[in-house]
DNA sequence: CAAGCCAACTAGGTTAACTATGTTGGCAAC
DNA sequence: GTTGCCAACATAGTTAACCTAGTTGGCTTG
């Protein structure tokens, strides 16, 4: 399910997806849920389904079939592998910068009204 | 200009200014074209122009500064001993990651208590 | 002159609608 | 039984609209 963490929903979806595949609860060579399903069990709209999907295909981790379905690649490039968890990397460093960013103002703001 | 290539908009417009970047056509620390000017320019809707200039950013070569536009990144040189330092990273993200959280909950707590 | 407001720009996120195209299964017609 | 059609579902791409939010420059007001 989509929080309301300021991270983007299309982010934590594909997150989450890529969670499902690193650890295998989605095999290789496996369909991921169809784009409505997936909407409905993250409780987001197609479209950000869509991106989300669009991120994963992207990085390589998941190939589209039209009219079949999205299926998680059979051979693990070790290159690609490396480059896919070097964005997964930057995106996570990039989520903690924000919510430092967003913690550490709150706090100025309550150090100033006191 | 987007050509009727099969290729799709948004790949050839993220072609191209990739090419731009690597040329340095566009130089390290320079912004791109604003989304409204590339989308005239390559004659695509905003849309696609959005979708393009997400995927640079998705690949890190290029930043974007909310009310201020997109940045090519000064830094370009990947490091020799990858692996060391992917693995050097991701224990510094869980730490930062379980910091945060714990700092984030208790400062909801204080919200809730105020 | 200085402060503050405001309009015009910027990126970014979300949603909806439409099109194109491929796959699959069932059903009717022959 | 086989063929062919067709509806339902799938990914994929494009466009448009609306909203949030940050930046900047100019103008007005005190």
């Amino acid at each position: 399910m989509v929080k309301k963490t300021g991270r983007p929903g299309y982010l934590q979806i594909a997150d989450e997806l890529r969670e499902q595949i690193r650890s295998g609860s989605i095999a290789p060579g496996e369909p991921l849920p169809s784009t409505a399903q997936l909407a409905e069990t993250f409780g987001a709209s197609l479209s950000v389904v869509k991106m989300s999907v669009g991120l994963l295909r992207n990085e390589g981790l998941v190939v589209g079939q039209q009219g079949k379905g999205v299926f998680v690649r059979e051979d693990a490039p070790p290159a690609d592998d490396v480059r896919a968890e070097l964005t997964e990397l930057r995106t996570a460093v990039a989520d903690l910068t924000r919510r430092l960013e967003q913690l550490e103002a709150s706090a100025s703001q309550r150090t100033a009204k006191s």
